[in-house]
DNA sequence: CATTTAGTGTACGACAGCGTACCGAATTGC
DNA sequence: GCAATTCGGTACGCTGTCGTACACTAAATG
């Protein structure tokens, strides 16, 4: 395996470390299935591992008292779920589910603890991804409250088309309500009117981003305020 | 002047340190006033200090590219103006309004990078709170994305009273509106539905809580929510 | 293969909040 | 003291989204 090649499909995070490091981590910690639906961890129960992915993605989901729920940020491979637990905590309050399967990198919460204090890269590199994500949050806190479920949509088409590689991604209507904070059949009104004109494709359970260009053009601007703000912070 | 009894009134963050680091910071950093509508840093510009508020409050506005604005968070003698900073970044698209008025203890950001770098608790109590703030934002997303304008109102009442100590709040119509990220006259309209009771007083650009528990009533959880997580991470 | 279940398309009345506008009252600036 | 400006109250028609409901189809299950 050369292992200059390999940061191709490997976690962004990971590849940003020396090479020796990295490979140290995919030496040390198991390589695990991301599989769909799975809660990585559960509102108020201790986070017992974080997790790197190389593919697939994770949804962050607050949920509320009345059962509701809505999604407040998205993890790919650009990314780690973990947060919490390097800036110190051991539980949230928001649950982490695989929304596009994939694999992950897997650290015990013990494990990464005593990694982030003996690895002070690591911890500096981690830090700034926080702040990433913060950046991520805010932004879907502003979009939630001033863009119509339409932009909405799109957007997080394009978030997810982007962390699956351009793959289809598997959804369905119910699931993408669920993220968006509104009715099933808002979604199916919604996206009804970005696959008419061809913008993407859907089959029960699985959509496809048929025109990047033209989705972008019907998302709100949060997608690529968020994406500058990763590549800054995280060149 | 007692050095004990100082606490009251004082930033709870740094009140929370060993007392001689605390009286330090005191010592050598000066204390300013927090002017009401000052801008601590702009979108995009470099974080020059960091503020730890001993009273009064400062909104986190987040702008979007038509100008609309709202806010995403509210810090006051409970936290600390500069998370960025003491996440490695430099700046932020986030900017941050002094919307109660008050006293902060201002820290240089040179100054403020240099402390975290030498003083491990110091830095491991703005990373608690920084997961703090992170569960605020997560909570105001989806706040913004499923409850509605009276309870939202009520909700940011709630926060600002504690923060003012109860005193009254001094914002008008139209600035609420702006955090709010709703129209002049939405808040016109359910701030008069709080008035009414006699929950609230309101007279030009002024706004007196009267009956806090009837105010809890009217909002949704997510105040209590917040409050719940700040006083698991911040004892 | 027959039956159940999950996923999708569509419709309809209800309503919260929008954009806009206008007026009077309080405050500020000259 | 007067004019200009800011702030608050109210109204009206409009639009996006809701809640709910029903029918149809594809997939899973027996």
């Amino acid at each position: 395996m050369a292992s200059k090649k390999s940061t191709k499909g490997m976690n962004r995070l990971l590849a940003a470390l020396p090479p020796k490091d990295a490979a140290s981590f995919y030496r040390r910690f198991p390589t695990v299935n991301l599989d769909l639906r799975t809660a990585l961890s559960k509102a108020g129960k201790p986070i017992d591992a974080v997790y790197f992915p190389n593919t697939g993605m994770i949804s962050l989901v607050q949920t509320l008292e009345d059962g509701m729920a809505i999604e407040v940020g998205l993890i790919g491979a650009e990314g780690f779920f973990g947060v919490p637990l390097a800036l110190g905590a051991r539980a949230t309050q928001t649950e982490a589910i695989v929304q596009g399967e994939g694999t992950a990198l897997r650290i015990p919460a013990k494990a990464f603890i005593a990694e982030l204090g003996r690895n002070e890269r690591f911890r500096a590199l981690l830090l700034r991804y926080t702040q990433a994500l913060l950046a991520q949050v805010i932004q879907t806190a502003a979009c939630n409250g001033r863009h119509n479920l339409q932009q909405r949509l799109a957007r997080w088409l394009l978030e997810a088309h982007a962390r699956m590689d351009g793959q289809a991604i598997d959804i369905s209507h119910e699931s993408l309500s669920y993220m968006l904070g509104c009715r099933r059949s808002g979604v199916t009104v919604a996206l009804g009117a970005l696959r008419r004109p061809g913008i993407v494709e859907a089959v029960r359970g699985n959509i496809t981003v048929k025109d990047r260009k033209r989705l972008e053009a019907r998302a709100c601007e949060c997608y690529r305020t968020v994406q500058a703000e990763f590549s800054r912070l995280l060149p």
